[in-house]
DNA sequence: TTGTAGGCGTTATCAT
DNA sequence: ATGATAACGCCTACAA
């Protein structure tokens, strides 16, 4: 049996109220007992249980982190930063991962929720909706604690985004193309979640603005759950029915990698005859060959940020609803710009 | 603010311990109470306190899952995987992310402890060290819960053991090679880990059975923290150095993708004048061209297993301290044998 | 079958 | 500066 308050009161000859004061860090108690208590706690190692801790206050100290698959490289590294971030501000991680169906979210969402965690962490634009109906659940949630969002943006009372521009990274990758004179840019995505959108529009608004004709013949959306086997051989087909393209912007790392595969496997020489850029500028831009140019969307400044928002909220100030940060291109052996 | 089990209980016209018992599937409630009971708390959407029913009960109803990076490829898997079977147990995961230093683990431990978790998951073989010393805090962790390693072994009352047989699946991996008429095997590592040791030592197993000489001139560590760039760059130096390998055989697949690196930088064919085998059969495995060979560790069979002793451990039965499985090679383009 | 009451380990509001 | 004591929301003998 652990001990509790009671067994340390009893053996500093005090009361719980004093023991309870110590360890909150009153400073209305004397130094002496205050040492003697301290000492105490030190010898028995004794710990406050949480438990009764968080019925007293009202709150587990505990948030939590919905993902939909904390398996996927960049969830994985996003949770992983997230729970860094939150433990250094002296909060717990409940890690629940959802899938990608709505109706599992929504659930997994009231169960986490009836653990009275002290807010929500959505990881990822999936799990935004484009419909009322399917968001409705976060709207829900919203009503009994905050909600912050990862990488998608959804205006209502108690939620808070925070996002990296993907429409104007995306756009800036695609002038860099462009610039360097490459005009036939293959646009390769597959999700069709909010940020995939996002970075879709970004494309389209940089070639309209550079007047590229027929730019859209080139835009390829891969099913979303292929094997990068099948998304290279989906590219090769696509070039079999006759379209030419000489850059590769890719809505993803994984996307890119199999862009690098079909260039093996076509004997494509990268970067001369193609230029390839992923998205997310993660682990997997050095393990191809040569090394990919990827957009970096500064994950440890958006969870950074997101933590500190919530510090914020948690403490009752006021806070941004909506934090926005520009990505940029880094530049490696898939491109020669 | 949240409705308690007494707003359920005088909207029913019944005492709490009513609710508590249908709450709880107590069998000696009248149907028609029940069922009473049970649309109000349809109705009114209540969920029990999760502390409170924790105090009463000794039980958060949560595991809490320590690793040293939830980024890292394998381990993100495990912990997804983990926290899926605890969650279609009815359990909650609490991650914790303690980086791979020992006093640092060792800290974490205590913290996760004093929120009184159920058990605790200690997934990676770097949470063993090699002195009694370095794994006085597992034994100090288990008096209190227990302890379940994935991927680790260590013979203590109330830790219990699940893991791959990295030692006789690598003398598969390496006699395989062997029996394909390589013998000059070069033999790639860079962890110190608990699992990192066994590897080597079934590498060596198999080399001293066939009667190899001087294979261990072909063994080559890379420093733990390096990039798969310097990784593939070691491998050039080790082969410019006089060594000649026509296999290599890494111990994880990262190491190997750093492997066909250099065999792509050097010019040289695979499978054909080098071959190259992995560990882990992650989705690394299909990022590189041609596609890896890997040892597969079935993650999935162990975290099952896990999660299986665990709720058997937890619910008072008697279970095997030590659970091992066999992995076995997945044949892809980086061998043609 | 149902209700009463004590206990779980804290925090916080009163007094003293 | 310190001590009683009432919450906090739930579970569970024990009674009825």
């Amino acid at each position: 049996m652990p001990l509790t308050i009671y067994d340390i009161s009893k053996k500093a000859n005090v009361s719980i109220a004093t023991v309870s004061r110590v360890l909150n860090g009153s400073d209305s108690v004397k130094e002496s007992t205050k040492k003697k208590i301290l000492d105490i706690i030190e010898e028995y190692e004794y710990t406050p249980n949480a438990s009764a801790r968080a019925m007293s206050l009202r709150s587990l100290r505990t948030i939590g982190i919905l993902c939909a698959d904390s398996s996927d490289v960049f969830l994985a590294k996003a949770v992983y930063l997230l729970q860094q971030e939150l433990q250094s501000n002296g909060y717990e991680s409940l890690l629940c991962c959802t899938g990608y169906n709505f109706d599992k979210k929504k659930n997994y969402m009231n169960l986490i929720l009836s653990k009275k965690v002290d807010a929500l962490i959505l990881v990822g634009s999936n799990f935004i909706g484009s419909t009322e109906e399917e968001n409705s659940y976060i709207r829900d949630g919203s009503a009994k604690v905050p909600i912050m969002l990862l990488n998608a943006s959804f205006d209502y009372p108690n939620v808070y985004s925070t996002l990296c521009d993907d429409a104007s990274s995306m756009t800036e990758a695609a002038e860099e193309m462009l610039r360097a004179g490459i005009r036939d840019i293959l646009y390769l995505y597959s999700a069709d979640s909010y940020s995939s959108k996002k970075k879709l529009s970004g494309f389209h608004t940089a070639m309209k603005r550079n007047e590229i004709p027929g730019y859209e013949d080139l835009i390829l959306h891969a099913e979303e759950s292929s094997s990068v086997e099948e998304i290279a051989a989906a590219i090769a087909d696509f070039e079999a029915k006759g379209h030419t393209f000489h850059g590769i912007l890719a809505a993803d790392d994984t996307l890119a990698i199999a862009a690098v595969k079909y260039a093996h496997k076509k004997g494509r020489s990268i970067p001369d005859d193609l230029s390839v850029i992923g998205y997310n500028n993660s682990m997997l831009t050095e393990f191809c060959t040569p090394e990919l140019t990827s957009i970096d969307s500064h994950l440890e400044t958006l969870t950074h940020q997101l933590v500190t928002t919530l510090i914020g909220v948690l403490s009752g100030q006021e806070m941004p609803k909506k934090s926005l940060f520009s990505g940029n291109l880094v530049k490696r052996g898939t491109t020669n710009f």
